[in-house]
DNA sequence: AATCGATATGCAAATATAAACCTATCGATA
DNA sequence: TATCGATAGGTTTATATTTGCATATCGATT
């Protein structure tokens, strides 16, 4: 056996990521709005969720605010005022979001693993 | 005929990034990386390779920097000196990312273009 | 009408990323 | 051995992105 062993390869991490945007650019759909948007549908608070995130609730205001920017429809119904102070759910359309991009991300992980073994093999230096 | 046509519907974009990096996370190799190298192997200049993009030769040369250090070993082989000032040429290993690379996001555009479709009509509001 | 907790935002501060600047080194050739 | 053009890289400037602060609004309930 040689001097060098797996472990002892250097360690290439190949990534991606997928996310929506308008033609104009500002403001982008991604991977955090998605999962803020899956937990308002748990939770039924916009600021539980950012709890649970331990994110400030600007931050979880802004991703949902510029999706619905992008998108030009609200993917949330908010309410205001109350004892509970207010609540925020899921539109049908911000479910079906959800769902298409669920497939969506699920075809592109599938591609990911695939790929990246061929492309791990291609690459290994297996000279003598 | 309504009073909106498909023109009219704001357009929604579908992005996705592809690149590798060390485990430790410092820089990237990305498309940038990817055309630099790309035209190094037509061009055999760092230097020409900068000009034809129109990019500082600072920010190629870190590109490739970046790279190498990231899988640790060279993708280009360089020499200095002499009457042309010197040269960058790919070294094996360096085709072989290339070509590795270019099937791999061949893969992915395929994925792309196909899940692209399936989301739009997804998402699309085709109620009444 | 006073309260309370969540929604709603402008704006400033802090980071992170990228671009530009500048100076040094190399070495085949003249 | 002086030159010239490309490689090499530290340092600074500019720009973009993110994070956090502070304050206002809303309205069912009490």
């Amino acid at each position: 056996m040689g001097k060098r062993g797996k472990a002892d390869r250097r360690t290439v991490l190949l990534n991606y990521k997928l996310w929506l945007s308008s033609i104009t650019g500002n403001g982008k759909i991604g991977d955090d709005t998605y999962n803020i948007l899956n937990l308002i549908d748990q939770k039924g608070s916009l600021k539980a969720v950012a709890d649970e995130l331990k994110i400030s609730y600007r931050k979880a205001w802004g991703h949902i605010d510029d999706a619905e920017k992008i998108l030009g429809y609200d993917l949330t119904e908010k309410s205001r005022g109350g004892k509970e102070g207010g609540q925020s759910k899921l539109t049908l359309q911000g479910k079906k979001l959800l769902e298409a991009y669920n497939s969506l991300h699920k075809r592109f992980d599938e591609t990911f693993e695939e790929a990246y073994t061929e492309f791990k093999s291609k690459i290994s230096n297996n000279s003598k």
